[in-house]
DNA sequence: GTCTATATCCTGATAGAC
DNA sequence: GTCTATCAGGATATAGAC
């Protein structure tokens, strides 16, 4: 019987370790850089393993995101629903609806100890793969929508549209914290800082957007 | 005499031909995705031409960026201290330092009239590329430590450490948006609504990001 | 300076033995 | 299911004629 901790040459199915490779490497140096021979190298398979388990690269990076964006969606509309559940008449404070979408990116206790797909997800949003936007959007833009109704529930002042791109910039400043996160190069803003938790930068995000949000609207116009 | 309007085939030199091409297709598709097959043939030159003009494909790379991102940087410095000049003794207030900050890589009034570097530019902050990175963080770096001392003045309350995290956030949800104008998919807000212009889309960002430095530090603690 | 033609390398994918 | 060996294509880069 092989150990049970998730260390690296334990061996679980070429077909999970491919996908963790595949993981590993695609958020350190990017997906396009990334190469079937380094992925199969890093994961002790076969060059042909990829094609026998997937079919090509594509479903491979495919197979990837789904693996873990669903449980991340799904985890994000629970909590919304329970955020909203306990406020009940009053529509939960922007706080609560913020923490309920940037949690479990940010966390991801569920399905693996490592936080490469953090930085991936960053990725996810950031890299032009054509490909890839679509089918995570397909699932993210659900989510999106929700959250936005509950914020425009919460703030029913805001004008839809202003709502839209607030999302918007709280999107950005998520997914370049996360791409960001233990990534080399001066944009980290902690390199003398002592290291802040996951935790903590998400309560420092948190308070920003929050605060962001509910700036009225029009209060900066030219 | 040539036509004096930069249209397409009007031809300045060889050179400036294939950094506009690369600019265009470097932000339509991706940095990696862009080979020197597609360069030269949109700049109706020859494949020899980039290696003859450049060395390699990466020079031609930090050449693209090294054209734009010098005015830029140099227009937010000087925009800042304007802003401060005028203010006097007070320090100014945060949404002056972040327009100064977010306008010349919004309007780009200087050097061209398209605006394929601003996606170029939100892809900067954005991809991989390892490189790239140094080159522009080398003198990005240093545009961000100004910003953030004058936000210092403006908000001496704020610990340091959050003031880079908040800086981290700004430029996340700055650069997210760039890449994003025009980008298809689901994620640019304003399908159905009207089109914003980039004055109105910079306020929009000016006062989420204004509002977002101006709250408490600590008061989403967990 | 610009072209044609080509060298060299590396990619994703596959065929077929085991 | 996993391996070896290899294919076909496209990438960057270069050599050398014009």
């Amino acid at each position: 019987m092989p150990r049970a901790e998730p260390s690296e040459a334990v061996s679980p199915d070429t077909r999970t370790r491919l996908l963790d490779a595949a993981e590993h490497l695609f958020a350190e140096n990017g997906i396009a850089r990334t190469t079937l021979r380094q992925i199969t190298a890093s994961a002790g398979a076969n060059l042909a393993a990829v094609n026998y388990h997937f079919g090509s690269k594509r479903v491979l990076l495919h197979e990837v995101f789904a693996r873990r964006i669903q449980p991340v969606n799904e985890d994000r509309l629970a909590r919304l629903d329970r955020v909203e559940r306990d406020a009940g008449d009053e529509p939960p404070p922007v706080e609560d609806i913020l923490r309920a979408f940037l949690t479990p990116a940010f966390l991801m206790k569920s399905s693996g100890t490592r936080h490469d797909f953090l930085r991936l997800m960053g990725r996810a949003h950031t890299e032009p793969t054509g490909e890839l936007r679509e089918v995570v959007f397909a699932q993210f833009g659900e989510v999106v929508l929700c959250f936005s109704h509950a914020i425009a529930r919460a703030l029913p002042k805001l004008p839809p549209s202003i709502i839209q791109w607030r999302l918007q910039f709280a999107i950005g400043a998520m997914a370049f914290t996360l791409a960001n996160r233990d990534a080399p190069g001066p944009s980290g803003p902690s390199r003398h800082t002592d290291a802040e938790t996951d935790e903590e930068v998400l309560s420092t995000l948190v308070e920003f957007l929050a605060a962001g949000f509910r700036a009225p609207a029009g209060s900066a116009e030219a």
